[in-house]
DNA sequence: CGTACTTTCGGGACATGTCCCGAAACTATC
DNA sequence: GATAGTTTCGGGACATGTCCCGAAAGTACG
C-alpha cells in the first residue's frame, strides 16, 4: 500500500506544499535535463536508467521513485523536447489541413527514433502534451468541419495514427536493421526463387523489390488515406 | 572471422552433404517446436531464450548459434505458425481483392500478439514466407489490375502495411498496459483541464474520448486508406 | 524537544538478451 | 590411425530493466 507508486497525475515534485516525508533529492525536471545530456553526449543508444542514475549521482532504485519505468521516461522526454511544436498556419481546406497536421505530427516523431517504440498506447494523448495536442485538435476540427460526426472524427484521427505510427516504426526499425550490420532484408534471389505460377506478380517484379521499397511512401498514402476517410464520411 | 554467423540464408542444418565439423546438437525445426510448446504451457510472457535453451537442454548460448538473436526467433515462429494461411478465394474486383487479402494478413497478425513488435523490417517479405505471400501478392496484382504501375503497386502495398502494423502495435500495446495495471490512459480529467480557448473541439468531445478511441477502427480505415489509394492512381 | 508518521534512499537481488573463449567433437585427408 | 581444419558446446561474464526491504531523513503535532 505505502509501497504503491503515488496515482497523483502530477509529478510529486510538482505538488504544492503540504508534503510529508523525506522531500525527493532529485526532481524530474533534473532528470529530464541529465536524460537529456546524456542523450547529447553519449546518443540514444548509450541511455540506460543506470547510466542516467549515476550521472544524476543517486540510486537506480531512487531513480525508479521518480519515474514508473522506461517507458515513462521516454515518453517524458518525448513530451518535454520533442512536444513543444507550434501549430504552424494551417490550411482553411479541412482535407489540406488534416493532412498538415498529421504531416507536422509524423516530422516532429520521426526526429526521435525510439518515438515509435513508445508512442503507441492510448495514452498518448495524456503523454504527448498540450504542446503537441494542437495535432490532434486540427486532425479533429477538419474532420468535423468536413462534416463527420464526433465518432466519425476520433476514428479518423485514430486512422491517420495508426498510418503515422506505422511508417515511422517500420522505418526507423529498418534504418536500424540496416545500420546493424546487414541482416539481409530478403534472402539473396528471393524474388528469382518465387514460384511465378502461384505469384506471377511479385515473379515478375523480380528483384526490384528492394528498390521499389526504398522510395517514401508517407505523404502520398496520407492524402490516400484522407481524401478516403473524407469521402466515406 | 570464423566466429562470424554464416550468411547462409538457410539453415545451417538445412544444407545438403558437405558439411565439416561437429554437427549442432539441436536442429531449427526442434527449436521451434520446443519454443512452442514452451508458449503453448506457459504463455508469451515466459518465453526467453534462457528458458527456451533449457528446455532444449542446451546452453544459452549454444541456443545463439542457431538464432541470431530473440528477433529472428520470433520471426521464424511467426513464419512457422502464423504464415501457414491459404488464401481464401478472392473478390474479382481490384479495390475488394486488396481489402480482403489486407483483412486476412491483419487477421492472422492480429493473433500473434509480439507479431508487430517484430514484423517491421524490410524483411518482412523473406520472413513471412511464401505460405504468407499470397497476400502481398494479392495487393500488388489488384494495384496492377486497378491500372497502376508496378512502383505505384508497391507502394500502395507498402501504405497499406504500414496501416496494418501501426494499428495491431497499437492495439496490442494497448491491451498490454490495460492489463498490466491500469496505467492511467489520460489522466483524469484530462480533457477537462483542455484550455478551450486554444482547443476548442478537444474540449467539446470532453470525457468521450476514451470511449470514442474504444472502437474498431481497422476495417473502415483499409476501406479508405485503399479507396484513396486506387483513384489517386 | 520528542514521538509518530510518511516518504525517500540505495545496496543488492533477480531475470533477461547477448557474447567471449577455451574445450570438445566431428570430418577430411594423409 | 593420426593430424589438420572446422565447427559446435557451454560455463561464465556483462549490461540491462525492475524491484524488495531495511535504514535514513524529513514533517506534523504534542
Amino acid at each position: 500500500m505505502s509501497r504503491k507508486y503515488a496515482d497523483e497525475s502530477a509529478s510529486p515534485t510538482d505538488l504544492p506544499g503540504g508534503r510529508v516525508g523525506r522531500p525527493p533529492v532529485t526532481s524530474r525536471p533534473e532528470i529530464l535535463a541529465a536524460a537529456r545530456r546524456l542523450i547529447d553526449r553519449d546518443g540514444w543508444d548509450k541511455l540506460s536508467v543506470r547510466r542516467l542514475a549515476a550521472e544524476l549521482g543517486i540510486g537506480t532504485a531512487t531513480l525508479y521513485r521518480q519515474v514508473r519505468d522506461k517507458e515513462e521516461l521516454l515518453l517524458l522526454l518525448l513530451t518535454e523536447y520533442a512536444g513543444r511544436t507550434r501549430p504552424p498556419s494551417l490550411p482553411a481546406d479541412p482535407s489540406e489541413r488534416i493532412v498538415a497536421a498529421a504531416s507536422a505530427l509524423h516530422e516532429t516523431l520521426a526526429d526521435w527514433p525510439w518515438a515509435a517504440e513508445v508512442l503507441t498506447t492510448d495514452g498518448f494523448v495524456g503523454v504527448l502534451g498540450e504542446s503537441a495536442l494542437w495535432t490532434v485538435e486540427a486532425v479533429v476540427a477538419g474532420a468535423i468541419d468536413a462534416g463527420c460526426t464526433d465518432e466519425r472524427a476520433v476514428e479518423i484521427f485514430r486512422s491517420i495514427w495508426y498510418y503515422t505510427v506505422g511508417e515511422i516504426l517500420v522505418r526507423a526499425r529498418s534504418a536500424k536493421a540496416r545500420a546493424a550490420g546487414t541482416r539481409p532484408a530478403a534472402p539473396d534471389g528471393f524474388f528469382g526463387r518465387i514460384d511465378p505460377d502461384r505469384l506471377p506478380r511479385l515473379a515478375a517484379l523480380g528483384d526490384r523489390w528492394p528498390e521499389l521499397a526504398a522510395r517514401d511512401t508517407y505523404t502520398a498514402g496520407l492524402h490516400a488515406l484522407v481524401s478516403g476517410l473524407l469521402s466515406a464520411g
